[in-house]
DNA sequence: CGCTGTCATGTTAGCGCTAACATAGTTCTA
DNA sequence: TAGAACTATGTTAGCGCTAACATGACAGCG
């Protein structure tokens, strides 16, 4: 009977979703010429491109791009690892990067360490998982075995944020040099006693480096450099409680250096609370150039990162690499900028 | 000669990565063994299972999850879709979902339509040609074709931000109900010539939905209910705008009504820089309950909303579907709080 | 003791697509 | 005008993994 032939062969459970086949056979064409005239419509003749579009409208096609990466072995996809949601300046790098690869068709796979390097280590192997074109991460420290597999995945490989030793594509600033920027500024302008003011600082070791850069000029012009370090990573609340603690543990300080302009808007915020005057009692000055500081009164001395610039430049460096395009300067410094406001 | 033979095999591309069986036979294994060994170990020997996973370890073995996927007809992608990652609205959202599912083993694969319902439509067949495991959405509002992919796509699908008529898992607040609770507490201090203020409605609705509510008590109590729609979304920049066209277009005010915190904060800043006094001269109330509205001189009168537990509640819905669970309530009001400060 | 059930593992056949090679028709060139 | 070069399309064989079914060993049971 027909019956028992039928259940000798195996079935798969078989998505009901038409497939590029069912689209061919529509069209009357090969599935490999549907597929071309999908992919690569330059190699197929205008009429059959026509009659295969029409095709995939007609049994409602949508393309099953797990089996297309799996035949071609790369995906569409650009693995970014940042440390954390919550942080603005990250959330702009990403827009930088989504606005470059979206326009020319990858789709953004974004991961979150929590400023754990071991998490981030998980998530470079799920991504290679996912056969991503390249991958993009947030910073230079990693474990070494991740390190390892990045050396060694054959995929463009680009490190934002800082410069520094890298290992394929860097796009970044100098942050000490930003630290020494700023110190420098604090000086000229007159204060001696400039207290640095951090939170977890093993974490945001960015936020170090700039303190290495601010100390070297603090203590190269013989003055201290004292530092502060708050258990709250970039919060109001926590800058409202690194003033307290500068008030308490340093009262003859005159200015205050934050790591970044959440902790010193909220230091300027708290400081108007306190009906301190700022910057005759004490200075305060950030780092970023995110909006809120620049829109308070006084407004915030602090440096620009050119954040969603600094993805968009790397997101254009990896293309051009994805494109077998050279890619002459592998190390791009983006600069930064004093914004000098009314707190210093 | 064996030369031919050789040049008779295809050969393709090959990734150079050593495959599940390469582990399996380093093992002394079945490749589904090995298979089973990673996926579902409860199923393997234990002795068998270790010797994988340092079979794994020795070849250095990163899963092909694109393979796997194929074969399974399902990824352990989550796909998100949101209008902007500018808006912090949002990207708390994001935070509580990716909480709820990176614990899981999901990974979030994250959309930004830029407030374009085509684009929308667009990721989402991206997302499904991914065969992701469910979808979210922000927002009830999507293009015919999209609602119709969405509905026949046979996922967890779930919208987020607003209740209403959704086409599966709904979770969120009653916009409308927020902007009536806002205006009655305006009602209440006694402010009777209130100006609603939002910006670029037609893309954000919701601000819409709460001026509904907000004219539907003005007019419910005899006042008049006018409306300022500024062109630029949320921005510290576009508050400020927003004051000097009340002052200008409604002198007589003695409330506004922003549709966001972000405008409010921008006008109290204004206000303050103007020397207003606020809410003597002119009160002012916001939206959503940001962090720096909360911290400013005065206080803003604003109406939380709880964006992280949204993501988080809609993350367990979805998760719940997933382990083949009844979902009891296909919606949740996940509520809002009114935050009384001193701007009003 | 044969039967049933459970556990651990293996064999086979795809998932839906595209790379590599093949073929036929057409145009160009020496 | 032979054959090289190019264009448009087709055939075949996987990509690396897992679902479905198969097998064999052993325990429990009346």
């Amino acid at each position: 009977m027909s019956n028992q032939e039928a259940s000798r062969t195996r079935r798969r459970r078989g998505s009901a979703q038409p497939t590029l086949k069912e689209v061919a056979a529509a069209a009357g064409v090969s599935a490999i010429t549907a597929s071309r005239a999908l992919n690569t419509p330059e190699r197929v003749n205008e009429e059959t491109r026509k009659r295969v579009l029409e095709a995939v409208d007609r049994v409602g096609y949508v393309p099953n791009l797990v089996a297309g990466s799996l035949a071609s072995a790369r995906s569409r996809f650009i693995a970014v690892i940042v440390p954390s949601l919550a942080n603005a300046v990250f959330i702009e790098v990403i827009r930088g990067l989504q606005t470059t690869f979206e326009a020319q068709g990858y789709q953004i796979l974004l991961g979150n360490t929590d400023y754990d390097i071991e998490r981030e280590h998980r998530l470079v192997r799920t991504f290679l998982g996912w056969s991503c074109s390249a991958l993009v991460t947030a910073g230079l420290r990693h474990t070494q075995a991740c390190r390892e597999l990045l050396e060694h995945c054959d995929k463009p490989v680009m490190e934002v944020m800082e410069l520094g030793d890298a290992l394929d594509l860097n796009v970044g600033l100098d942050h000490r040099e930003a630290g020494r920027c700023m110190a420098r500024h604090l000086l000229e302008r007159g204060y001696r006693r400039s207290v640095y003011v951090g939170a977890c600082l093993d974490q945001d070791y960015r936020a170090e480096l700039r303190f290495d850069g601010h100390r070297e000029v603090m203590e190269g012009a013989g003055n201290e450099a004292p530092l502060i370090e708050l258990d709250q990573l970039g919060s109001l609340e926590a800058g409202a409680a690194g003033l307290e603690r500068v008030r308490k543990e340093y009262p003859e300080a005159d200015a205050i250096h934050f790591a970044n302009d959440d902790l010193a808007a909220g230091a300027l915020l708290h400081a108007f609370r306190l009906g301190l005057r700022v910057p005759e009692e004490i200075a305060i000055a950030g780092f970023n150039g995110l909006s809120p500081g620049q829109h308070l009164t006084p407004r915030l001395t602090t440096i620009q990162s050119p954040r969603e610039t600094m993805g968009r430049q790397a997101g254009e460096q990896i293309l051009r690499r994805l494109d077998g395009k050279r890619v002459t300067r592998r190390q791009l410094n983006v600069g930064f900028e004093l914004l000098v406001g009314e707190s210093t």
